[in-house]
This record gives structure tokens, sequence and C-alpha cells, in this order.
RNA sequence: GCCGCAGUAGCUCAGCCGGUAGAGCAACGCAUUCGUAAUGCGUAGGUCGGGGGUUCGAAUCCCUCCUGCGGCACCA
């Protein structure tokens, strides 16, 4: 039997090797440091007989692809743990996950904070042990005879829907196994570094339906300075938090009263007029006309479009009438179509592109509240696309165009895309879909794009394209997205007149590039720290004295400043220059120009960026020029 | 909405076993006029998340509601 390496050379084998046979044949040091084998692309125990030549790789206990191993076997060695410590808890299922693993544990009592160390302190005993994992392959029967046994219930349940056919693996390690499909390192001794992080409610296969579980989530790595490495990213994030920011730098605040609503303060209310102006200028260059609708519109409306029925539940109704009820609108479309449909169109007018900074209200349920990431009261920069299906192409590869080039000025450049098919609940019947995914389809082709499926997960009315953008420290948020709609239109009468002179039913598409405002505020500011380029920054310069005679001139320069259309104010206080330059680097203002004695008699500014050190001695006119050259948004 | 945790001054937190609230920073006032990350002194600030209960007495114990946080579910 053949084996070949990843350097091209084979190793020959007289019948079934393993890795592990496969490793000392190579070097007693890899022997040493092999975790796994991956065996013609797909990883295997180091243990499990190669029956066939096959391409081969060992894995080393470094190599990333050992990471998602050592926190699975993690993920068992603290199974383990938990049913020493806590007889009667049932184990479901405890998957690898992006920074570490999870095991969801059946309890009546939950976990504390406190039974995390008792658990760690007897996952380090069994670490210690050095337990190798072993592969049992057993009958379904017998493993239903085993798992009856001990009373493990949920394992019973994932055993029924192992598929036929596939077989039904244990893993053990000494005593404890537990039903899995592998792979494992090779025993327990292997894990380097792991730590429990939290403790919390999720519920069996991820359904609200179903019973819910105590999930606990740990964190595995090859080494103790990789974990701190994490540890200190986490901190880095918490640093990061929009929230403790928001406050910092006096831009918003959220109160018990309004829950789910931001209070915008005047920093953060200019740092949200610069995005919205932004983005207005974006449209208007692109063809959209911005118009402006109710928030308070009767519910007979959304009776009419869908919306009563399919997303009621998380709409505000109000009766502030004794005849009717009202709803705060949750979406933007059914106005808009209002608005189409006081005029005839012509199909020459089509795509008719209708844009809106558009306040939506939504109850979300209050679990769901985050910041102002994840809020009742927003504002979309929505727009909906009135057009022929033949323009649906055109305008899904432009509006894909305009997005990504928003998201760069904004100083994002990792996007995916995501598409979402029919969901379970949706207007509209089979065909409607059919028609309006498979055009989406198309348009998303033409674009040349990457797009992942993401399936079922389309809005009620219609499929949908969702961007995905990435921040600095490595997080995804969602926040663009493009649905067609067929269903809409339709509900709400809208039409136009083709070429034929007959009526036809214009295709409806909902984009939005920022998503909500709010949310896109707080992913800039995580993405930034705080730090925003200058075209954002609230404040954007600062003029602070040395000394109060240069009081006169510092007000002299604001003024010149603020004419020149910068954001700049003076700090005149009787402080000492040192504690102005802290307090507004800690405010993280871009600019602060220094004024002494010095500057006002030569007509100067001594400037220092953010986050520099250096002092700059520029002409005042000189320091004009670069304020009105720096703060210019990227797309003047 | 569900599970868990938390809510004391603007912020970060102390205040264990019930005896009537404290620190640092911020704020404000006065003095200081100073050259690039904290000048000094002083002052003010809290129905201890809301309501109910137990008790002679509750920030502290119990119940309940609200809000927040971490997940889950849901989602822009």
């Amino acid at each position: 039997m053949r084996l070949t390496l990843p350097d091209g050379s084979v190793r020959a084998f007289d019948g079934p090797a393993t890795g592990r046979n496969l490793a000392s044949s190579i070097s007693k040091g890899l022997a040493k440091q092999a975790v796994a084998v991956e065996v013609d692309g797909a990883l295997a125990d180091l243990d499990r007989p190669i029956a066939r030549d096959a391409k081969v790789r060992l894995v080393k206990a470094g190599d990333p692809e050992a990471l998602p191993l050592l926190r699975h076997d993690c993920a068992h060695v603290m199974a383990e743990a938990v049913q020493d410590l806590f007889p009667g808890t049932q184990v479901t299922i405890g998957p690898a996950i992006e920074n570490g693993f999870y095991y969801d544990f059946a309890r009546d009592e939950p976990f504390s904070t406190d039974d995390l160390a008792r658990i760690e302190a007897r996952m380090a005993e069994i670490v210690k042990a050095d337990k190798p994992f072993r592969r049992e392959e057993v009958s379904r029967e017998e493993a239903r005879r085993r798992f009856a046994d001990t009373g493990e219930g949920y394992k019973l349940e994932l055993l029924d829907a192992i598929p036929e056919g596939e077989p039904v693996t244990l893993y053990h390690q000494g005593d404890w196994f537990d039903l899995c499909r592998g792979p494992h390192g090779p025993s327990t001794g292997r894990i380097g570094a792991f730590k429990l992080t939290k403790v919390a409610g999720a519920y069996w296969r991820g359904d609200a339906k179903n019973a819910q579980l105590q999930r606990i989530y740990g964190t595995a790595f090859a080494s103790e300075k990789d974990l701190k490495a994490y540890l200190a990213r986490i901190e880095e994030a918490e640093r990061r938090d929009h929230r403790r920011i928001g406050r910092e730098m006096d831009l918003f605040h959220v109160q018990e009263e309004a829950p789910g609503c931001v209070f915008w303060h005047a920093k953060g209310w200019t740092l949200w007029r610069a995005v919205e102006d932004y983005v207005r200028r974006r449209l208007d260059r692109a063809g959209y006309a911005e118009v402006k609708t109710p928030q308070l519109v009767d519910k007979v409306l959304w009776e009419k479009s869908g919306h009563a029925a399919l997303f009621g539940s998380d709409m505000f109704f109000l009766e502030a009438d004794e005849k009717r009820t009202y709803a705060l609108k949750p979406m933007n479309c059914p106005c808009h179509v209002q608005v189409f449909n006081q005029h005839q169109h012509s199909y020459r007018e089509l795509p008719l592109r209708m844009a809106e900074f558009g306040s939506c209200h939504r109850n979300e349920p209050s679990g769901a509240l985050h910041g102002i990431m994840r809020v009742r009261a927003f504002t979309q920069d929505d727009a909906h696309i009135f057009c022929t299906e033949d323009q649906i192409t055109g305008e899904t590869q432009a509006f894909c165009d305009l997005l990504l080039s928003v998201y760069r000025d904004f100083g994002f450049t990792d996007v995916r895309i995501k598409f979402s098919d029919r969901p379970a609940v949706r207007a509209g019947d089979d065909a409607v879909w059919d028609q309006a995914e498979g055009a989406l389809w198309d348009a998303i082709r033409a674009t040349g794009l990457d797009v992942i499926l993401n399936p079922g997960e389309g809005a009620f009315y219609g499929p949908k394209l969702e961007f995905v953008l990435r921040d600095a420290i490595g997080r995804d948020w969602q926040c663009g997205t493009l649905q067609v709609d067929i269903v809409l239109p339709e509900r709400l009468g809208a039409s136009y007149i083709g070429q034929d002179g007959a009526k036809h039913r214009p295709v409806m598409l909902h984009r939005a590039i920022l998503g909500s405002l709010e949310r896109f505020i707080g992913v800039l500011i995580e993405h930034y720290a705080g730090r925003l380029p200058l075209w954002l920054a609230p404040v954007q310069a600062v003029v602070a004295t040395v000394t109060n005679e240069a009081d006169a001139y510092a007000l002299e320069v604001v003024q010149r400043l603020q004419a020149a259309g910068v954001r700049a104010v003076a700090d005149t206080r009787a402080d000492k220059i040192g504690y102005k330059v802290r307090e507004h680097a800690l405010a993280k203002v871009p600019l602060l120009f220094a004024v002494g004695a010095r500057e006002a008699e030569a007509k100067s500014v001594s400037l220092r960026r953010l986050g520099s050190q250096a002092q700059e001695s520029l002409s005042l006119d000189d320091a004009l020029a670069l304020c009105q050259r720096d703060t210019m948004p990227p797309d003047a």
C-alpha cells in the first residue's frame, strides 16, 4: 500500500497502516508531534488504519487544522468532568466552534460560575491523566443499549438521526464515552491550554419550542501563550465596545425609560449627519430620488401589505382613536408603494429608485437588544427600485458596485455576500418564488462576486442578498441587503404602462447599504475603536491655548477653520497645555493645534495629530489648507 | 421571549454576618498663566433600579416587576 506525502514522496507499507505508523517511519519527533492525519483531504484519527493508497499529511499539534480537534477533545473532557461532578446530568452535543467549544447539558439545576472553577479543576486532572482517545464502531442496537443503560435520552435521539448506512461510532477516554463522529487527537494529555468562559441557556436542537439546556462555553489552544493572546483579544474587543466608547466620547446614551431607543447627543448626531450626508450624496449621484413617508400608518395598510399577518408580532400598534388602530411602520416599503401609486407610470420611467432615510420601529424581543446595534427604533438607508424583470440584473450589479464603493469609503474592504432563499413562512406562491429566486441568482452571478447560500433565511416577500462586512478585529456584521419582491407590488396594486399600452406589475427591489444607521455607526465606532477618520470625527480639530494671552488668536484660528468647513472648537481654559493635550487625546480628537505667544506672533500653529507625539509647526494658511484637504469626505 | 448573572454618586467600584453610605476619576468653585498625556486647594453630588414584605430597624434577608450584561431563539 502506498501513501503519498505532501512533498510528493511515497511510503510503502505491507497492508493497512495508521498515521502513527507513518509518522514513526519518518521520524521520532514527528511521531511525538502528530495529532491526526489527513487522508485524501479528510481528517482522521492517528490510529485509524488507512486501507487504501492515498495522499496523506500528518497534522501536528500547532497546525491550524489541529485546533478544532483539540477543542473537540476538550469538550469531551469537560463533559466527563461535568458528569463526574454532577451525576445525573445528561450530555447532548458538544462541538468545536470558532473561538473554542461548548457542550450542552441537560440538568435541572443551572451551573453557577463557581461550578466552572470546579469543572476546570476536574478537567485538569483528566488532562493530566493523559487518557488515550479510543474509537469504537458499534451497531445501532449496541449503541442504543449502552446509552439506554447510562440514561442518555438525548443521545438516543441523536442516534436515531444518524442516516442508515453511516457507521455509529463511540469515542472513549478511560471509562467515559460519548457518541461522536470524531476524529479526535491521540489523548487528553495533548490538550495544551484551556479555560471555561461562560454558562448560558441554549435550546435543544436550536429550537425555542424545545427544552432549554445548560451550555458551558470554553476555549482551548495548543499553548498557554495562544490562550493568553486570545484573552487579550477579548479585552481589546471590550475596549472597543461601542457602548463604552459612545459614553466616553459623549456620542449617545440609552436609558431605562426607552429600551432599544437611542438618545443621540450633539457629537453623536454630528457623526450621524456626516454619515447620512455622505450616503445622500452617493444616492443622489446614483439616480435615486429621496422621499419621506409617515411613521404612523393605519393598520389597514399593513393588513393589505401582509405585514400585519406575517410581521405583526414585531410591530407596535396603538389605538389613538376609538375607531382606528395605527401602527408604527416597521418597514418603509408599503409607504413607498403609496408614493409610487399617486401617479400612473410609464415603462420609460423605470427603473424608478425611491430612497428614504426611513425611521422604523420594531418590537424586538427584549433579549435581542444590544447597545445601538440592535434597537427598536432605527433609521434605514432604505430604497425601493421599481423596475421590470429585465432590469433586475442591471440594477443588482449597479447596487453591488455602489455598496462596495460606499463600504470602501468607510474603510471596510472585507465583505461577504449571502443568498437567502424562501423561508417557511412566506407570502406568494411557489411559482412566484421560483421566478424571484431565479432572477436574483442570475443577477448576482452576473456580478461575478462570491456568494454563500443561506437557506430559508429570505424575507417573507422575497429572496435576499445579505452583505456582511468584517471589521478590524475580525467580527462580522450584517449591514446591507438587496431583496427581490414580486409579492408587494401585487398586493398593493402597483403598476406601470408598458410599451404595449397595457398595465404591468413592476418588480420591487428593496435595498439598503448601511442597513440601519444606528447599527452601522456602532460598527464604525468599534472598527475604528472610536478614532474615526477625519471626515467623520465629530470634533475634527481643537485649538488649545498655551496661555490665555493667546486666546484671541486661538479664537481667530477657530473662526477661520470653521469658515473653511472644519468642525473646530477652542480650548481657552486656564489649564496647562499638557493637561489639554491629554484630555483631547482621550476624547479622540484627530487634530490638536496648540497656540501660544510664539504662534500668535508668527500667525502659525503647532499641530499634533492623534496617536502621534510629533509636533509640526506650520503657518495658519498652510494649516487651513491641510484641514480643508484632510477633512474632505472621500466622495468629494 | 427563554436560561444565567447584575443594578450603590456622571464613570469604575468598596460597603461580608441587618444598626441608617464611602473611595478614585469626572463635575463645579477659587488660586495658578504654565510649551505637548494629569497644577494645587476646596465644594457639591446618592428616596443604594421600582414596588411590596419580614424586622424595633433593610443597600444588606424574601417576593415581584423593570432595565442592563452573556448566551439561546429572533433579526437591519
